[in-house]
DNA sequence: CGTGTCATGCTACAACGTGTAGTAGATCGG
DNA sequence: CCGATCTACTACACGTTGTAGCATGACACG
């Protein structure tokens, strides 16, 4: 018998990810030619960058519309949460999740501990005055 | 030509993780066998455990010494380490870590976020006696 | 209106990671 | 010496991802 493969569904490949990364550059939607333009150092075929998309869809990281004959793709998430998602994803992978987040706050450089440090008393603030 | 695929080097298996989980359970090193019947549930093979095994250690998950005639495994780092790790990663896959950083901040749940507050302070608070 | 351009859907394939395990040979205890 | 046990080596199936071709349908322009 063989394996359930769920644990990859998140993932995204380094084609995928690049795919994702115009994506998220701009601020409008994109059409396969764009996208193959913006990673023409790949020299990819405009059939490959059809398909990463198409999976991208697929897989819920992009919605699709379609604008005269072609198919205009844009990020359903932005990069942030995508990021925000995949930490989370970390952590749910262990039983002790306080005990991680104590290690990840002591494994960020000093500079990032600040940063971090601020967003959560932001949000603290913001969740107050809700 | 095809890929170089470098990113699914640090990311483990359902399986692979399941045998970390076993011995990050453990105080000891464990054995082939040991690890086989704290899996007895998933009904393996004692080979497959030892493959699994032999992948982690290839992979740098765990370190191995022979005892007698038999290899004895134990974790290289901690599950903590490795969480902070995978998160440390996510990170690294966007050029804005700041931004990701307070996405992940607002992300978190209110208790959660409390824990992270203070491991931060407690980490600064060390540093600065150092 | 015909023809070429362009986009799409469908199909395909190779490489790799991972789950899963068998077999043969070494080794050790009794 | 024999059986139990452990290891090393080999193997295979299946999902995911990178990569792309082909046929078809639609639109644009002469």
């Amino acid at each position: 018998m063989v394996a359930h493969y769920d644990r990859a569904m998140n993932t995204l490949g380094d084609l995928e990810r690049a795919v994702m990364e115009v994506l998220w550059d701009r601020t409008e939607p994109a059409v396969v030619r764009d996208v193959t333009r913006a990673l023409a150092d790949r020299d990819l075929a405009y059939t490959t960058v059809m398909t990463v998309l198409d999976r991208l869809a697929k897989k819920g990281f992009v919605q699709r519309q379609l604008e005269r004959r072609a198919w205009h793709y844009r990020p359903t998430a932005s990069r942030e949460s995508y990021i925000a998602q995949l930490m989370l994803d970390a952590l749910s992978l262990t039983g002790d999740r306080d005990a991680a987040l104590a290690h990840f706050a002591r494994s960020v450089s000093s500079p990032e501990a600040q940063v971090l440090s601020e967003a959560l008393s932001e949000a603290k603030r913001r969740k107050a005055k809700k």
